[in-house]
RNA sequence: GUGGCUAUGGUGAAGCGGUUAACACUAACGACUGUGACUCGUUCAUGCGUGGGUUCGAAUCCCACUAGCCACCCCA
């Protein structure tokens, strides 16, 4: 048996319901937000995400699928989508026209990770990306809109976190602040702390490891070390999301694992996934768009992790349901029902039948496992009248109907949801 | 890359060295005599992840592989 590669997941009918549901829940609610769809391939070179995520992230280090393809040219299959996004924008200068773009984009990314709850190889995201506004009524309405989403679908379980990187003139000096606090503590910390601190000292502030954390209790904040301009923002942007009624939480410890961001950062976390607390993320980055070699625009922006909402949404089924079912007994019978079926599927109607002629029994226990809402008894003796036996099968009512589309599509009608 | 746990049919599983490999769900067909749900009956693993070994005898014990899951690192 040949099997699917590793993190490489089918998504089969049952579940893919709940996908097009996701995906219809963003498409509607970001639309509401002036968002546009944008498709970005998700073969990239291998520079722009070298450029963009950072050269000494673990995404660009060691979890990248690159390869050299047929022309020689160093490609990678896309980690993330941000940096797609932002090489579109300049490479085709949307900002000429209006620096302003909001824009969404959803579909598969690839990292090779070691998989588990939450996490595969191949995942999917939906992200929203804003540029040209560097004022934080836009980080509030990001915010907001990430978080209307998840009403939308009815997940309130997902909290908002909060927090602010500062920018690059006040980043270094809380950077050297933070080293100078945990140099004292390096006995303290766990062995990937020490690492950190070499390389990463924020990351220190989100270890899992009790003792880390006792260390760091107290560590320096960004927040009380953020320069006069990105503490007003970061301050405007909590005031219209306390204005515009958006909850949320401050958390200081918050890092993200992108070099891009800037400023304002944020998560969507859940205590119900396992170790994958992060559903959705982002934040600010102010500074990307110039490092690809565009203009100094500003950007903002998220992705979600599709299969990480799939899961929060785990025990609701969005199956849909036939309006029809059309059990027929004998050859003419199966005949008419088959014509009767196309015409009531070309009117709009979700119909189904029995393609086999199998016994009456037989075809009544199908239109019930299909939960049809209705099914059409046609027998000789009907087929000859020119009429048909229309069952209600959640009220178990029955009755005769003429056998034409339009009188029986006039009984469907009632009470479609 | 590192660690832990688990592998029996389409699914959930029982089985603990000698069984026709339970039971339940699903599916197919049938009974209740052109109509589903409830009830009942029949059918569905020559095989217990793969390969070795121990034994008169292995799904059951041992070893090695492989796969899956969860966790670490990192991350949506």
């Amino acid at each position: 048996m040949i099997t699917g590669i590793k993190g490489f997941n089918d998504i089969l009918p049952g579940e893919v319901e709940t996908w097009q549901h996701i995906e219809a829940a963003a498409r509607r609610v970001f639309g509401c937000y002036g968002f546009s769809e944008i498709r970005i391939p998700i073969l990239e070179k291998t520079e722009l995400f070298c450029r963009s995520i950072g050269d000494t992230t673990d995404i660009v280090e060691k979890e990248m699928y690159s390869f050299v393809d047929k022309g020689e040219n160093a490609v990678t299959m896309r980690p993330e989508g941000t940096a797609s996004v932002m090489r579109a924008y300049i490479e085709h200068k949307l900002y000429a026209q209006d620096p302003v773009a909001k824009l969404y984009y959803l579909g598969p990314m690839f990292r090779y990770e070691r998989p588990q709850k939450g996490r595969y190889r191949q995942f999917h995201q939906i992200g929203a990306e804003v540029t040209g506004v560097t004022d934080p009524k836009v980080d509030a309405q990001v915010l907001t809109m990430l978080c209307h989403f998840f009403a939308e679908l009815g997940l309130t379980e997902p909290t908002l976190q909060i927090n602010s990187l500062g920018c690059p003139d006040c980043r270094p000096a809380y950077r050297e602040a933070l080293k100078g606090f945990l140099r004292e503590r390096l006995d303290r910390l766990c062995d990937d702390c020490k690492r950190r601190y070499e390389t990463n000292p924020l990351r220190a502030l989100d270890c899992k490891s009790a003792h880390c954390k006792e260390a760091t209790a107290d560590a320096p904040a960004m927040l009380d070390h953020l320069c006069p301009a990105c503490n007003g923002h970061f301050a405007a942007t909590r005031r219209h999301l306390e204005r515009v009624g958006t909850p949320y939480a401050i958390n200081t410890r918050m890092v993200r694992g992108l070099d891009y961001y800037t400023r304002t950062t944020f998560e969507l976390v859940t205590g119900l996934l396992g170790a994958q607390s992060a559903v959705a993320a982002g934040g600010r980055y102010d500074g990307l768009i110039a490092d690809l070699g565009g203009p100094g625009i500003p950007g903002i922006g998220f992705a979600m992790g599709v299969e990480r909402v799939a899961l929060l949404l785990k025990e609701q089924t969005f199956a849909r349901r036939p309006d029809l079912f059309v059990a027929a007994l004998g050859e003419g019978a199966q005949d008419e029902a088959f014509l009767l079926m196309s015409s009531l599927q070309r009117l709009g109607f979700t119909v189904e039948m029995d393609y086999e002629g199998k016994s009456l029994k037989s075809q009544m226990r199908r239109a019930d496992k299909l939960n049809a809402r209705f099914t059409l008894i046609i027998g000789g003796d009907e087929l000859l009248r020119g009429s048909a036996v229309l069952k209600n099968m959640d009220a178990g009512s029955q009755g005769d109907v003429a056998l034409k589309p339009e009188t029986i599509a006039s009984h469907l009608r009632i009470d479609k949801p």
